[in-house]
DNA sequence: GTCACGTCTC
DNA sequence: GAGACGTGAC
């Protein structure tokens, strides 16, 4: 038997919204560590990799491995049917093809559950490896975002490019060309709105716009996020979820094209 | 002559909301006692019933008795052209072929009137019975609406099941099932946000989620909406409008299918 | 092309 | 909480 207890249905909410742009379906893996995922997007251009804590639960109880796969619209209908102060309880039998969720409202007078079938994903199994970056980037998750949508407008890749004088994001198009330029932040007064640089080598890459747009839906998990860079190597966008885990998003760099 | 003032043009802008999706066309009936509206929806499966009471009115003045056949296409416009702060004032003629709305702002600066045609349509009187109910549930209107909206995620029928444990909103579909148990509030401390259930006699119908959806259009007219069920008759939701009268749907219950 | 719904913003 | 915009369905 497989349960799994959250009191705040927001973490579950905001993940699903994190990541159902980039999946159709996908496999929660459930073990005594906690709930993994990791999947190709459905264009198999980008990874999404998923890591709850099984400390970051409020409940945990996971008798056998076992793999969920869940169409990620259906899951996503059921958590919107959840208040964001419910707390939702994740349920399976061991080998059940069915899935249960159960939220409560904080004063217990509401329960409701969901009963969603599971599917029968092929696995895939990604082997990521753990790797030292060249850059690796923190800055407020907003900003980001921010800096994302704004490029986004101008042309389909953003460059960006890490040196010692700070982080560059780039883009042009028909309406022109665009730069950004963030630089290390002086006093780290407010530890969520730093901007801290780490570079061994400078590194430049180019990524598509509409990926990094999709990563940013994880906005709201964390106050910051963390990308890392290395030449020819994809980039890791990192939104770390406080108290259970993390979701890291890979992007492999667009090869330079002509400058027409 | 007929004569009706607003102070607050709002009520009658909600209440145009919240009847428009179920009816094209209706007949506003005027008589010393107020304006009363009923009507079968455009597919003569929901009734709708309208009570706006004379003594609701800022003035109201009513010498013979009018039936006034809307547009409410057409109503609608001409009530998006009202502030919400404004004063409304309907005006007819009698025997007249229009209909006459004044809107005047708070301050008298702006003052606008707009003349619409009137239709004639088939008198269809319909005789609702008072009818004492196995099972009335009265609950916040914006809970009610939620729950209705998740639920129809799921399916196209909702089995409202009305027991001593409490009552139960039920569908299921492709995705799975769903289940939203609501308990009566321990304490009553805040009015507005009772759930407050009477039942003679358990009660278990289904209905069509799509009506039920219309039938919140009403939310804003009302705090609290009040669920009315016995066996084999229809279900009557009804809002209260303060001060004024009520809104009422009544919609048949599904015939029981099988249960493949 | 129209209507209704959901989302986002103010 | 309400209004406006954009999207999806009929």
């Amino acid at each position: 038997m497989f349960e799994a207890r959250l009191l705040k249905s927001s973490i579950l909410k905001k993940v699903l919204e994190a990541i159902k742009d980039l999946l159709t379906q996908a496999t929660f893996d459930c073990d005594d560590n906690g709930i993994q995922l990791q999947a190709m997007d459905n264009s198999h251009v980008a990874l999404v990799s998923l890591l709850l804590r099984a400390d970051g639960f409020d409940k945990y109880r996971c008798d056998r491995n076992v793999t969920m796969g869940m169409n990620l619209g259906s899951m996503t209908k059921i958590l919107k049917c959840a208040g964001d102060k419910d707390t939702v309880t994740m349920k399976a039998q061991d080998n059940a093809d069915t899935v249960t969720f159960v939220f409560e409202s904080p004063n217990q007078e509401k329960v409701s559950d969901y009963e969603m079938k599971l599917m029968n994903l092929d696995l895939e199994h990604l082997g990521i490896p753990e790797t030292e970056y060249s850059c690796t980037i923190r800055m407020p998750s907003a900003e980001f975002a921010r800096m994302c949508r704004d490029l986004s407008q101008f042309g389909e890749s953003i460059v960006i490019s890490c040196t010692k004088e700070g982080v560059k994001f780039s883009t042009s198009g028909d309406i022109g060309s665009a730069n950004i330029k963030l630089a290390q932040t002086a006093s780290i007064d407010k530890e969520d709105e730093a901007v801290i640089i780490e570079m061994d080598e400078p590194v430049t890459l180019t990524f598509a716009c509409q990926y990094l747009n999709y990563f940013t839906k994880a906005t709201s998990l964390s106050p910051q996020v963390q990308l890392s860079m290395s030449a020819d190597v994809p980039l890791v966008v990192e939104y770390r979820i406080p108290d259970i885990g993390h979701i890291r998003y890979y992007l492999a760099p667009k090869i330079e094209e002509d400058d027409n």
